[in-house]
DNA sequence: GTGATATACATCGTAACACGAGGTATTCTG
DNA sequence: CAGAATACCTCGTGTTACGATGTATATCAC
């Protein structure tokens, strides 16, 4: 998928992935590996980013004598989805534009 | 809407835009307005990259005293069209898993 | 006729962001 | 014991949308 259409949904995607339970960095971007592909690089940027702006919390603890830092969302994150849902529907009227027209001569 | 999510779109738009008949800056940002908006400092820089991604040629002619810039779109340009249209899909499977489970308890 | 608005183009600096490269450390598997 | 998998993190880079700013002409209201 292109770089640039991704950046719109990532932030979206780690949400949802932690959306109906606490998950963290490694198994989430195996859980999202079937929808969209991001490096642990991207998704470290964009946990510490949704921390920051209160889309999710942190919490650690161990696991199998490793330290795993769990994330939850917030009801802030629970809005940031429904924002995603508002915008869903100028993405389609964009996508009819885009198309439209596009098969008058077949 | 939301920066992130415009910048896998416009380059798409713009296309779009110029795709039936060729058209130029001004009438572009006006064109789209319904769908997205986008100022002229960004617009500019997107006909640039276009440009120089064999996306579209570009054609000055006098219009009433001023000189306008048409754009027409190339073969590759009506590619990156059909690749939008491929990557739709997924978008599609990316939106389902966001909210999938959404409402499971109203 | 003059000031405002619309048309029409352009450049520059900035901030946000995804990603590759690289690093640390433990557990599991052959 | 070696290598893969798990699990975390940082830094530098290139791409990009946008506001601010600039230039110039045409049109419209008063």
């Amino acid at each position: 998928m292109d770089i640039q259409l991704k950046r719109g949904l990532l932030d979206v995607c780690v949400l949802a992935a932690i959306k109906d339970k606490d998950s963290y960095g490694y198994k989430i971007i195996k859980d999202l590996k079937p929808y969209i592909e991001l490096s642990e690089s991207t998704l470290y940027t964009i946990l510490k980013r949704l921390e920051s702006g209160k889309m999710l919390t942190v919490r650690t603890a161990e696991h199998g004598g490793r330290l795993r830092k769990y994330y939850r969302i917030t009801n802030e994150g629970l809005g940031r989805i429904d924002d995603f849902k508002t915008e869903w529907k100028e993405i389609i009227s964009i996508y009819q534009f885009v198309t439209k027209e596009d098969d008058k001569d077949e």
